[in-house]
DNA sequence: CGTGTTTGACCGGCGC
DNA sequence: GCGCCGGTCAAACACG
């Protein structure tokens, strides 16, 4: 009696591990799946990043003022700082990673539907603005970044396009600073996974566009200044969600928001 | 009862 | 100066 009592408990037990072990795989895709769509991003970054050096090159080339970009993937946290040689280490696993991932990676990333472009981006020298886009989880179609640096409200003039994506027109004053990235995403909730906690704190339906916009606070510290807008793009259920976040968290981050994907890039300066 | 959402009121910037 | 508009506040409400 105990006998059988003991093999029905190994085998329920072995189905369990089954389980586990399936799982396992499952999830051990899903990562591949993430890791490559991860990369094809960072060859997409420096690949548009080479066109913008070239482009900038070729409209001012009598002009000698230093021109550097700064791109972290991350959401809101302060800037990372990379030696020489990690960057010499990241630019080597980028070139390791493109040669494998050359084959296939276009399908793939269309398949898992994640692509983000940079629209525009530019900086002074000796500013310290690191751009920071939130990492997005599953369900993520399309991220839109625009980032600048925000001087105050006096200086900001917001103009639309066709699309109504917000577009920040920075005037002179490089000092008053603050971070903004836009990010567009497709998914059932308008609070995609960023690993933040959001506390909503108004809606607003704007004259220009009768979707409402959301507007939450950063909840996981008493007085972290991060806030978030959410409009949506369309009015089907499906419809995209446009996520603007504003300002730098002041306290660490859960490993949701922490997790690659991630691309950095220091430092690209373009003298003539 | 604590926490989060809703929603009308209020405020400041901006254009005319 | 006035009106419009986007962003924020805060009281009321809902929910676990």
């Amino acid at each position: 009696m105990a006998e059988s009592d003991k093999e029905e408990e190994l085998d329920v037990t072995k189905a369990k591990v089954e389980k586990v072990r399936e799982e396992n795989l499952k999830l051990k895709l899903l990562l591949s799946t993430i890791l490559t769509d991860y990369n094809s991003l960072q060859m997409h970054v420096s690949k548009v990043l080479q066109q913008q050096r070239g482009a900038s090159m070729e409209l001012d080339i009598n002009h000698h003022d230093d021109f550097g970009v700064d791109i972290s993937l991350r959401l809101g946290r302060s800037e990372l700082k990379l030696s020489e040689k990690d960057e010499e280490l990241e630019k080597m696993n980028l070139e390791k990673i493109s040669e494998k991932n050359k084959e296939g990676s276009e399908k793939k990333r269309s398949a898992f539907g994640l692509d983000f472009r940079i629209q525009s981006f530019e900086r002074r020298p000796n500013t310290n603005e690191t751009m920071k886009l939130g990492y997005l989880s599953r369900g993520v179609k399309e991220a839109n970044v625009v980032t600048k640096s925000v001087p105050s409200r006096r200086d900001v003039k917001t103009t639309r396009n066709e699309n109504q994506q917000e577009v920040l027109e920075t005037l002179e004053q490089p000092s008053l600073k603050k971070t903004r990235v836009c990010v567009k995403a497709t998914c059932e909730d308008p609070l995609i996974n960023d690993g933040c906690q959001w506390r909503k704190y108004g809606q607003k339906t704007a004259k220009t566009n009768p979707l409402p916009r959301a507007y939450y606070r950063c909840s996981m510290s008493t007085n972290c200044p991060v806030r978030k807008q959410v409009q949506r793009c369309g009015e089907d259920d499906n419809s995209d969600y446009m996520t603007t976040y504003e300002g730098t968290h002041d306290h660490p981050l859960p490993m949701e928001a922490t997790s690659p994907p991630r691309i950095v890039l220091l430092h690209q300066t373009v003298t003539p």
